[in-house]
DNA sequence: AAATTTCGCGTTATCGAACACACAAATATA
DNA sequence: TATATTTGTGTGTTCGATAACGCGAAATTT
């Protein structure tokens, strides 16, 4: 009577260990590198492993080793900014998924307006021993002393949302952040094939410390640059803020057109997309183009308006998932890990906007 | 000494059975109804189990279980057209994934414009013994004696790309073809605002009998008459076949742009859309926009050059991968499965390609 | 009243990998 | 030469779930 793994063809270690005339023992302490084998068994040993394209079986690995892989992950405060409870979704959803292999999440949440709660969750992080993080860098000067610390003691981070290369994570996941904004440039190009003016907004953002923005700033202008004849396509940029103060906002934006009553598309490079459509539909401008970011319930309902054109899709669920999940092929699979996974540039309207939200919630 | 599941906490058959002052096999008989057990412990173990919210591990129930599941996926042959081999791939990765499982996938690949192929791979499937069937039925009539019978001897099959709901499968994966054709509508208008004229193609299809191209083609209509004052947009139709001779697809073509010179757009419902664009370069057309589907090599080509505008992506690799993946979560994870499952419409353009082939290869 | 079946439950081997332990042989140190 | 240490190898237990098996007691049949 043979096992059905005998059936299958599915190589044990036993059958590595029979053909090779010693004991499983041995061959355990070859593949684990754990020495007290003769070279001679040693190499006899690998050549028939190679042979019978040995896998490990990973539900008795799993089972046996019982090992608790202790992942920190820490980003803002989703009570604070609507934006960080998708990815904290994503996170937690991986957790249940990945609880049988032993991967325990502690979250530590910071307030993204406070650089000074960022330090201390990193501090505690520190402190404590935990196998690898998973970090929204969103404090740039702040987060590098981290990095470089991280490094020194070897404990594994990946980064998400935001990109610094400058100390090599064990991986970066989000979107390519110029190539956004490129994308952007071609969707107002495409409903507005004649020369036109467009306007670059960031809203309630401090600029020059968001590397993200300006590239999606910079990404959105080259569109023009390459694709357009100089001269024929004019874009404006602006830094607005103050945009839960609806008035003085609004009054901000009149000035704002009224000195550029030739803008034809407004692209807002964050998620706040709908402070500008409130603005329109408040003045019943329905002339202006308007791209943003992110399915925020806001942003949704005036996508559904028709006020908002398109909305570009950061999968900022995917991103904590698969933080999460990379964490794990590192630590419990020990596959390699890419050190960059750009999610796609999915583009939204009011129109296929229900399967992606239906695909989040799966 | 605690074992790192006792840390944990996380509650084992023994755990139960201690609490319930029972051994693990009258545990185990509980949860298998598997009888023999008195109705009086049976009640108290099921409500320590409730209480504990007791969940198996799926290691050591793999591990133990070693039950071979037996897949058939019937598919037509992407030597013959090219599209199915996206889903081969996904149906191969799934594979792979779900080995450890005990999962076994035997193709059964037929000729696309061959029904008599097809009822002899379903003849195939139907005599040998298998767990469940993943299925293209790209033959209306063909299908339907499979499925009744199939459903008769409750073997389970899943139909993806796609969709024949008579017979109830265990479920559909694919797309809302009717809102892919509403989308296709929408696109094509943001690039026209004004009134104007647009040709619906289907390219090498017996379209009575492929309902899913008509749902495209009444999606794309309706968008136009939801959303647009009647009189101002017209919409043609027309079939169009021999797209393998150039030369008299060119000039059937010709006849038709030239009895309707006012077209602004094409929108291919299938992947053909390569053979308009074809034309379009040679005959050095540039003001017609053009939108089709899927990512085959010939049409991201001709997306890179500007002369297809968007494609829409059916994302046939994941409605293989996922075809499988369902079927595993019905057959070895006893879960529920959702009758439907509509992948996103994604919408493709040269300037976020490349996201999408990324994430396909992954 | 004896023989047999059913019921209710516990015990135990099993799956494949990991690793501690045991133990003999080979080598090194005294 | 005697003793200590290192090297090479095999054995046995463990992880949690499953299910075959076994056994005493009660229930049923002859």
């Amino acid at each position: 009577m043979k096992t059905p793994n005998e059936e299958r063809k599915i190589v044990r270690i036993k059958d590595i260990a029979a053909k090779a005339n010693v004991s499983t023992g041995t061959v355990d302490r070859v593949l684990h590198n754990r020495g007290r084998v003769s070279e001679e068994v040693k190499q006899r040993v690998l050549q028939i492993i190679q042979e019978f394209e040995y896998e490990p079986n990973i539900h008795a690995r799993a089972l046996v080793s019982n090992r608790i892989y202790r992942i920190a992950v820490i980003i803002p405060d989703p009570a604070i900014d609507d934006y960080w409870q998708a990815p904290k979704t994503g996170i937690e959803k991986a957790e249940k998924e990945l609880k049988q292999y032993g991967i325990t999440i502690t979250l530590f949440i910071f307030n993204s307006s406070d650089a000074n709660t960022f330090k201390q969750m990193a501090n505690n992080v520190t402190a404590d021993a935990f196998d690898g993080v998973l970090i929204a860098p969103i404090f740039y000067r702040e987060s590098l002393t981290y990095f470089s610390l991280w490094k020194r003691t070897s404990l594994p981070f990946i980064l998400f949302n935001t990109h610094i290369p400058d100390y090599e994570p064990l991986s970066y996941i989000g979107q390519d952040s110029y190539q956004s904004g490129y994308l952007a440039g071609k969707l107002f190009h495409f409903g507005h094939p004649e020369p036109s003016t467009f306007l670059i907004t960031h809203i309630d953002e401090d600029v020059p410390n968001s590397s993200h923005l300006i590239k999606k700033e910079q990404g959105f202008v080259d569109y023009y640059a390459q694709n357009t004849t100089p001269g024929t396509y004019n874009i404006l940029t602006a830094d607005v803020k103050g945009s839960t103060n609806q008035s003085v906002f609004h009054t901000q934006l009149d000035e704002l057109l009224k000195t550029n009553p030739e803008i034809k598309g407004i692209f807002v490079t964050n998620s706040r997309a709908h402070t500008i459509a409130d603005y329109l539909a408040a003045r019943q401008i329905t002339h202006i183009h308007l791209i943003g970011y992110d399915l925020l319930e806001k942003n949704l309902n005036f996508l559904n308006k028709g006020i908002i054109n398109f909305l570009i899709n950061q999968n900022p669920m995917r991103q904590g998932y698969y933080g999460i999940q990379l964490l794990a092929d590192y630590l419990v699979f020990k596959k390699e890990v890419s050190a960059i996974k750009y999610l796609p540039l999915d583009i939204i309207t009011k129109e296929n906007l229900h399967y992606y939200i239906e695909a989040e919630k799966y």
